[in-house]
DNA sequence: TTCTACACTCCTGTTACTTCA
DNA sequence: GCTGAAGTAACAGGAGTGTAG
């Protein structure tokens, strides 16, 4: 489902298909090919490249926080982005000290939001960081229309987004995390069931296939059956691969490697063969004049 | 040029919390 | 009100990658 952006990532990493799974078995609906997610990425790049200027600026939200106290995001920005040496290099390569991942709460907390009141009356600034907040349903509708144009984010636009929202950018990662878990998640089972009536296809068809085998073998088997369907003079077998072909009329549909050219084939009833003391390579049954 | 350390992102599995029947 | 299932936010650890020294 939201999968068409898979590998329409912004990062450089994310080249075509890089996270496709190896398993393409059934194919979402690409909604773009590479030069397109090109294309894309160049421009959400550009837009976010321009709006990186104005978050230097530091035109600050004026919103009310719903989980967390702006000044969390901004005091972040400040550590990671408007450091003169990792600004700009978002896709790849050493920055300042990140959004500390795990410890962010912890780490943000006592420098940044001393006041630490937050209306999640969580009772405290530590058993706070595990506190489970619901996301509210502007803030769901976002960042599902961001990941629908693209999956992953780059820092910059995850940091224009968490301030859009007014989220922490972690928060907006561990998002963008569990969206894409679920989306392939989905995907998986979409496979699975693919799987599953492919295995339920071949299944039947076997199931046929056996059948006819065995019809095959009861007809090669039974002379008289076998007489009054196909005369032997004009049924021939070829005791290696065991297939019976009725060879009267067409030397052309003949398999070549029945061996037996159009003129010289030799009509041999079905049911002798088995009687047959020795075992019949395709050299003697093939060709007579071989021998010699 | 190669090696190593570091920073970073992503994936995967898990935990903890919320919501709902 | 209690309970179990489902959904999901948050976390932890490992793998992969790029850069600097």
């Amino acid at each position: 489902m939201g999968d068409k952006n898979d590998g329409l990532g912004l990062s450089l990493r994310l080249g075509c298909g890089q996270n496709q799974p190896s398993l393409k078995l059934n194919p979402m609906p690409l909604a773009s090919p590479c030069m397109q997610n090109i294309q894309q990425r160049n421009i959400w790049n550009e837009l976010f490249r321009s709006s990186e200027r104005q978050l230097d600026t530091r035109s600050v939200l004026g919103g009310i926080d719903v989980n967390r106290a702006p000044a969390t995001t901004e005091c972040e920005e400040e550590g990671g982005i408007s450091s003169p040496n990792s600004a700009d290099s978002n896709i790849s390569g050493k920055r300042n000290e990140r959004d500390p991942v795990g410890d962010e709460t912890e780490a943000e907390r006592p420098s940044c939001s001393p006041s630490s009141d937050d209306e999640d009356g969580g009772g405290g600034d530590d058993d706070a960081s595990r506190k489970k907040l619901r996301l509210s349903k502007e803030q769901s509708v976002v960042l599902e229309e961001t990941f629908k144009e693209h999956s992953t984010l780059n820092p910059k636009q995850k940091l224009a987004l968490a301030m859009k929202l007014n989220l922490r950018p972690r928060q907006v990662e561990v998002w963008f995390q569990n969206r894409r878990a679920r989306t392939k998640l989905k995907r998986t089972e979409a496979d699975c069931e693919y799987l599953k009536r492919c295995c339920d296809n071949l299944t039947e068809e076997n199931r046929r296939l056996q059948k006819e085998v065995q019809e095959l073998r009861a007809l090669k088997l039974s002379p008289q059956l076998n007489m009054r369907i196909n005369p032997p003079t004009t049924l021939t077998m070829c005791p290696s691969c065991e297939r019976v072909s009725s060879s009267s009329s067409s030397a052309a549909s003949t398999p070549k490697h029945h061996h037996l050219g159009p003129g010289r084939q030799r009509p041999v009833s079905v049911s002798p063969w088995a009687a047959l003391p020795l075992p019949i390579t395709h050299q003697s049954f093939n060709d007579p004049a071989s021998r010699s």
